[in-house]
RNA sequence: GCGAGAGUGGCGAAACUGGUAGACGCGCAGGUCUUAGAAGCCUGUGGGGUAACCCGUGAGAGUUCGAGUCUCUCCUUUCGCACCA
């Protein structure tokens, strides 16, 4: 064994045996219990980023650990490879999307590797293969034949100066990324999957997740956003029908019915068809609806925007009262929620209230409190009831509770046709269609004669080409005549295909059925997913809590619905990990643009006194504003290099860095000494494992089976022993039950400090000594192999073992070993802690009582006065009350 | 506005079920080795006090023999949703 601890040949030679030894293939007919360990797979931007080299070795530490628990473990990778910056990077680079993205797969793959994985290779996708796509164009189609996919027309922004559609991400500040033109809407067909019709499956079954966080259920849960109400309908007025020319009524949706007697208009959002139709008739109610339009880009105004409107000069009759009321167009209805209506109640609903204020329309108050005083809401009125409460003032209904009255007037709704209880969703269905190439193509032709036909299956995949060159001028699918051109499969006309490609969360959604069903080139998927799926642990950001994990959920329920998987919800375990943060710094010059400085260029201080921060570039000794912490990112500077880190350290003082700095949900702060300390510490382990092997070899299993079954320990060996194994059943019990690495890091660290102290004790070179600390240390490596494999991997093998460490069983913690002679037992005095005493093991709850009661360090506090109360917690303390 | 978290030394954090607050690491200080430095190694390190002790987990109250942990009020802060009828 050298002495010197060599990362890059450790990890060299570590990663070439568990290659050789095909070590981390799955085998869906090997023993034990199956173990599905994923993280969320990277999008192949070029490199790796620092999140990325957190990420992965949380769970590979879970997949190595679960391993050696003797579990059947699949880990697998691929690459989320279609989406816009591979678009971005071929107009400013003019390289084909497919080559700049399987150049950088074939990079960060590489990078991967040198990590240390314990990852199936065999079983790695991308996306972009059609080999892959080609089922998400298959499932697309029995969507459509089943009516869970569909066509409607979809509002996109539309980029006047390009003439192309842009994405979200596209618009900044409701203008065009590239050209700064102001972002019109427009109208275009577009495919929807129905995932609203699972709004409810979807949301119920997030009370049997108990696996995931709460927070990311609450999140889903909200987005989903179920609410309980009533559908009123309100009859147009004579003067509606006039204009509409036909009979009919405004529907609105409310979860206040209780409210319904106090509605005193109705307000409609300006996309509404009763707003279109009046505008007609009225110009400045035109010219308001094109405002609102127009201001409706940036979401996070709209809460805060003052309210306007403008009366259409329509009424509508009151479906209990007959009374008419009048209509109004309202910039606080939207248009995407319920009906793009609502009964307007100003004395119990804030935004009615404010209108009402404003344009002076009546407030009837209809609710008081329960304890019968509403002079709150009485004249002269300052703000809205929005609280339930006892009916007043309302016909038959008056006296009711909030909670009767909805019931009562949803039933005389009913009555007469005019309503009925419904559940509304804030979900909407979910629009796939993107105009974009480097995406999977939606599997249609348009036939002059047959209309939209789908491909059929034994055409499938229809390819993308991988050839072509965005320009910023449209989609080129729809300039190159090799695909667009083709026969319609039913007439065999001259037809076109259709050129929108699917949002790449589609690709996403079903990417982990596929590694557990990987080369089948017949099916989607297999019996192997049955066996593989659920994950047992996934693993990836915060920031998909919301969208990628809530289409992940409807597809597979999509899949179990046609009978292809069995398990309806894919992810049973959820761990999001936090982010990787660094310092930022930054300079603001009279003119021009912000200018970023890497924290390793700056030296910070902190005041002592006032608090406050200092920071200066070292370069040229001047101050820079300090912005605090962020994630990393190119665009404020503050990214390290993970090659930086693995090139001078190696992969193992990464992942300890990783894993001992802050356990896995939180976010982790960059720390150059921290990298410091994790490598310190790696060699203080191969020191310590050098020095005991030098010291006279490594001491062979049965001569420490035999050390320990003698009399020879003593009682230092006999407290070495004691913390092995506690710490093996810490550690074990951190990384498996409670996910948290930084405490099982510490409790190993506390080991070796153990093993150097006994090690250096004056009998420490004694044979039963020796052996003692040969168990330590083989535990030692074994508690770490899931953190830092290659290390372990050599260790294992100086410590007189093969090179197997990677399956080699998890040792189980020796009760023997954890028997104490003695224990210490705290003793407070009034809560305080005042002495400790030392009293036999299992010892009686008397005997502790006694020995606390003689001790002097603790009869000092009650001299001559009779103790109250004495509790006594077995094992643990005694608190005397004086 | 609504919802979910978080607040502990100079710093990252630990304390899981109410039972020794600050494990482990970083930083810092002193010592040792060295021609010197780097790297090691040893010792110390919440605040106050010569000491006995006292004070300390955002603030204030409460429950309890005992509260970082439970309850209430408030402050600060992060994240998500945001005119959702």
């Amino acid at each position: 064994m050298q002495e010197r601890y060599d990362p890059a040949a450790v990890e060299g030679s570590a990663q070439a045996a568990w290659q050789a030894a095909n070590a981390f293939a799955a085998d869906e007919s090997a023993p034990g219990e199956k173990y599905y360990c994923l993280s969320m797979f990277p999008y192949p931007s070029g490199r790796l980023h620092m999140g990325h080299v957190r990420n992965y070795p949380i769970g590979d530490v879970l997949a190595r650990f679960m391993r050696m628990q003797g579990r059947n473990v699949l880990q697998p990778m691929g690459w989320d490879a279609f989406g816009l910056p591979a678009e971005n990077a071929a107009m400013a680079n003019g390289v084909p999307p497919a080559q700049w993205t399987r150049d950088n797969i074939a990079y960060m793959k590489g990078q991967l590797q040198s990590l240390g994985l314990a990852i199936d290779w065999s079983r790695e996708l991308a996306t972009c293969d059609a080999d892959y796509y080609k089922w998400n164009q298959w499932l697309f189609l029995r969507m459509l034949e089943q009516g869970i996919a569909y066509k409607k027309t979809g509002t996109v922004n539309w980029d006047p100066v390009d003439q192309t559609v842009l994405a979200n991400e596209q618009v900044i500040d409701g203008k065009g990324w590239r050209t700064v033109a102001v972002v019109e809407k427009r109208e275009i067909p577009m495919y929807y999957f129905g995932i609203t019709k699972y709004a409810d499956e979807l949301r119920a079954a997030l009370d049997h997740l108990p696996g995931w966080p709460e927070r990311v259920r609450t999140m889903q849960a909200n987005w989903i956003g179920r609410s309980e109400g009533v559908e009123v309908d309100f009859p147009y007025g004579e003067d509606t029908r006039a204009l509409l020319g036909r009979d009919g009524a405004l529907r609105v949706f409310t979860t206040r019915a209780d409210t319904l007697m106090g509605a005193t208009y109705v307000a409609v959002a300006a996309e509404h068809p009763i707003a279109l139709a009046a505008a007609k008739e009225r110009v400045e109610l035109a010219a308001f609806i094109d405002e609102c339009k127009q201001g409706s880009t940036m979401e996070a105004d709209l809460a805060t925007q003052e309210k306007k409107g403008l009366p259409t000069g329509m009424t509508v009759r009151h479906p209990l009262t007959e009374q008419l009321l009048p209509v109004w167009v309202a910039n606080y209805v939207l248009m995407g929620y319920g009906e793009g209506a609502v009964m307007a109640v100003p004395a119990h609903d804030e935004r009615d209230f404010e209108f009402a204020q404003k344009y002076s329309l009546p407030v009837r108050t209809v609710v008081g409190s329960a304890s019968g005083q509403y002079d709150t809401v009485t004249a002269p009125w300052r703000e809205a009831y929005g609280e339930a409460g006892l009916l007043v003032d309302s016909a038959e209904f008056t006296g009711l509770d909030s909670a009767t009255a909805v019931n009562a007037i949803a039933a005389a709704l009913g009555q007469r046709g005019r309503g009925a209880r419904r559940v509304q969703y804030r979900l909407r269905d979910w629009g796939i269609s993107r105009q974009r190439y480097w995406g999977c193509p939606i599997p249609i032709i348009h036939c002059p004669d047959c209309g939209d036909v789908p491909v059929p299956d034994k055409d499938l995949p229809v390819r993308l080409p991988e050839n072509l060159v965005p320009d910023g001028g449209g989609n080129p699918l729809a300039k190159s005549a090799s695909f667009l051109h083709c026969d319609c499969p039913r007439c065999g006309a001259a037809a076109q295909r259709e050129t929108d490609t699917m949002d790449t969360f589609v690709d996403s959604s079903w990417y982990f059925l596929r590694f557990a069903s990987a080369g089948n080139d017949r099916a989607m998927v297999d019996a192997r997913a049955d066996y593989w799926l659920p994950v047992d642990q996934y693993i990836g950001g915060i920031e998909h809590a919301i969208l990628h994990l809530l289409y992940s959920r409807f597809w597979t329920r999509v899949m179990h619905t046609l009978g292809l998987v069995k398990t309806p919800e894919p992810f049973a375990n959820l761990l999001t990990q936090g982010m990787v943060l660094n310092h930022i710094f930054h300079r603001t010059p009279a003119t021009g643009r912000r200018q970023y400085f890497n924290p390793a260029d700056v030296d910070l201080t902190v005041d002592p006194a006032t608090r406050e921060a200092k920071a200066t570039l070292r370069s040229d000794g001047s101050t820079v504003t300090y912005e605090g912490l962020g994630t990393m990112s190119k665009s404020r500077g503050n990214g390290v290099d993970p090659n930086a880190l693995t090139g001078k350290f190696g992969a193992d003082t990464a992942r300890l860095f990783m894993m001992f700095t802050a356990p896995p949900e939180q976010s982790l702060e960059w720390n150059e000494e921290g990298v410091l300390g994790a490598n310190r510490f790696l060699r203080r382990l191969w020191k310590a494992v050098f020095d005991h092997v030098s010291a006279g070899g490594a001491v062979p299993g049965t001569l420490v089976a035999e050390a320990i079954a003698g009399n020879a320990l003593s009682s230092a060996d006999r407290d070495l022993r004691r913390a092995a194994h506690q710490t093996l059943a810490k550690v074990e019990d951190d990384i498996g039950r409670r996910r948290i690495f930084n405490t099982a890091v510490a409790s190993v660290m506390e080991l070796l400090n153990a093993v150097g102290k006994h090690a250096a004790d004056a009998a420490g070179s004694q044979p039963a000594a020796r052996a003692v600390r040969q168990e330590a240390l083989e535990i030692a490596v074994m508690c770490l192999a899931p953190i830092v494999p290659h290390v372990c991997h050599e260790l294992w093998q100086s410590l007189g073992h093969g090179g197997e460490l990677w399956r080699t069983r998890w040792r189980q913690s020796d009760p023997a070993a954890l028997v104490q002679d003695a224990m210490e037992i705290v003793v407070q005095v009034n809560g305080k802690l005042r002495g400790r005493v030392s009293v036999a093991s299992g010892a009686s709850d008397e005997v502790v009582r006694a020995a606390a009661l003689a001790d002097a360090a603790v009869r000092r506090f009650f001299e001559g006065r009779e103790p109250k109360k004495v509790i006594v917690v077995k094992g643990k303390l005694v608190n005397v009350v004086v």
